[in-house]
DNA sequence: TGCTTTGCGAGAGCGGTGCTCTCTGTTGTG
DNA sequence: CACAACAGAGAGCACCGCTCTCGCAAAGCA
């Protein structure tokens, strides 16, 4: 990522710490082209979205733009970012409004909470923000533009869903309400040595239970996207019922039930 | 094009009676603009393609090529089809050279064949084939490019790979070779009406099963698209073990072993 | 055979894009 | 107050998809 895009987000993170007018300015007009950005991508997707019409809406010329984004992947990195977080806020949203108690940040003393239920809330949340976000989605599980590399920036919010998933489990494994995966084969060799990256996540999950929440979450988006992209039209469509049945079936090959 | 070279095409022509000159050299143009377009889809992706390098490259003006395909949307329609059909018979040779017997048009008594194999083999070629391939694969499973809409045309060569899944199952089923899914749910309402459309493909076969395998298709191009796209970067990267380990475990849960 | 219709490539042109560079005026700072 | 940093405007470059017109050659027809 370019030096004046993370000097952006360094102005966004302090922006009402009393700066001079000129950086109050910058962030606040910095955010506006954000905005329009994240409007005109909703509408005409990431491969339509075009400085030139940002700066349009704007009232201001195009050249001028490139004082806040140096190029148009810079300001796709942030919209990339934005939705990495709006996605994980859904998500996360959903977990603490199903009751569970392993939210992070929130630490209050567990009610009686349904793991299976917050299993279903959480991925019917990602479902419907998907939807309710096409084009956002498309920009962040659909084919990456061009050469795109991305910036270290969007790791930590593009894992906050796995990361979910895995306190999810966790909890309900500390609490003895997972099933046992017998018949779930260890992992051997390299794999084992992937998954224990997880392990380290959360202490004391079974590496094969690790290793079939990621089959699980590849799948989830899979059939989200393959419903977006108009993959299951003539089959599962609409994908409701399919979706449903199939979260509750990757729940139970999880060991929730 | 030279003149030489359209008049090597007319005498061509008049050996293989029937079209003229002109068809058989529109034909022949045709096909070398879509190959140009293929080889620059492979560098700079479906976003990048534009009709004028082809030209370029084709030693034509931009216009003239409109002659051909009206539209750039309608040059990467051909590309999809041709990319669906490239995966599609991927998929299809992998099954015959396992020894699947039940491969469209060839008919011949089976020999010996293990299921679990040729199911492995048709997916590892699933995924070669996009690894080789992946800007086609982004072209087919990625964010659909602007408010493009699939043509009918795309349907048919798009469910080669679930068409065989489901043809390879049903020889198992039949043979008596697939494990009974007793704990599987069947499916009930909508959603046994939408999985009724494929046991009309498939007589015999349970819907459970079917649903089933709808939720390891969707698994399966789940898997590629996070391995390509950079999703699992940092955790099941490189995927193969993940892969041939997710796969076994989704024959499994199909009833393969 | 000669005439007419059809198809094809070339060329110019329109409005759009990302991006760069220069210039002018303003703002913050020593 | 002077100087440096910065923001916006404007022109310009090289691209893009697409349209239109204009000759010319091939195909169809009398």
């Amino acid at each position: 990522m370019s030096r004046a895009l993370l000097s952006v987000l360094w102005h966004t993170e302090v922006m009402n710490a009393g700066r001079t007018a000129r950086e109050r300015a910058r962030a606040e007009l910095s955010d506006e082209i954000k905005s329009v950005a994240r409007r005109q991508l909703a509408t005409v997707g990431a491969e339509g979205l075009s400085l030139r019409a940002v700066s349009r809406e704007l009232g201001m010329v195009s050249s001028a733009l490139y004082r806040y984004f140096p190029s148009r992947d810079d300001l796709l990195t942030v919209l990339i970012i934005d939705a990495y977080d709006a996605l994980g806020e859904a998500a996360e949203s959903a977990a603490e409004k199903s009751g569970a108690s392993f939210a992070v940040g929130k630490g209050e003393a567990a009610g009686a909470w349904d793991p299976l239920q917050t299993w279903v809330a959480v991925f019917s949340a990602v479902r419907a923000w998907a939807r309710a976000n096409p084009q956002e989605y498309a920009l962040i599980y659909g084919s990456p533009v061009l050469g795109y590399q991305a910036p270290q920036t969007t790791v930590q919010p593009a894992i906050r869903v796995p990361l979910l998933m895995v306190a999810l489990l966790q909890q309900a494994h500390t609490e003895g309400r997972l099933a046992a995966l017998e018949d779930a084969p260890e992992p051997t060799g390299v794999l084992a040595e992937q998954v224990a990256v997880l392990v380290a996540l959360a202490p004391g999950l079974p590496p094969r239970l690790l290793l079939r929440m990621m089959i699980v979450w590849t799948q989830l988006f899979g059939m989200i996207s393959f419903e977006l992209f108009g993959q299951l039209v003539g089959s599962m469509d609409p994908a409701d019922e399919f979706f449903d049945s199939a979260t509750r079936q990757m729940a139970a090959f999880v060991g929730l039930s």
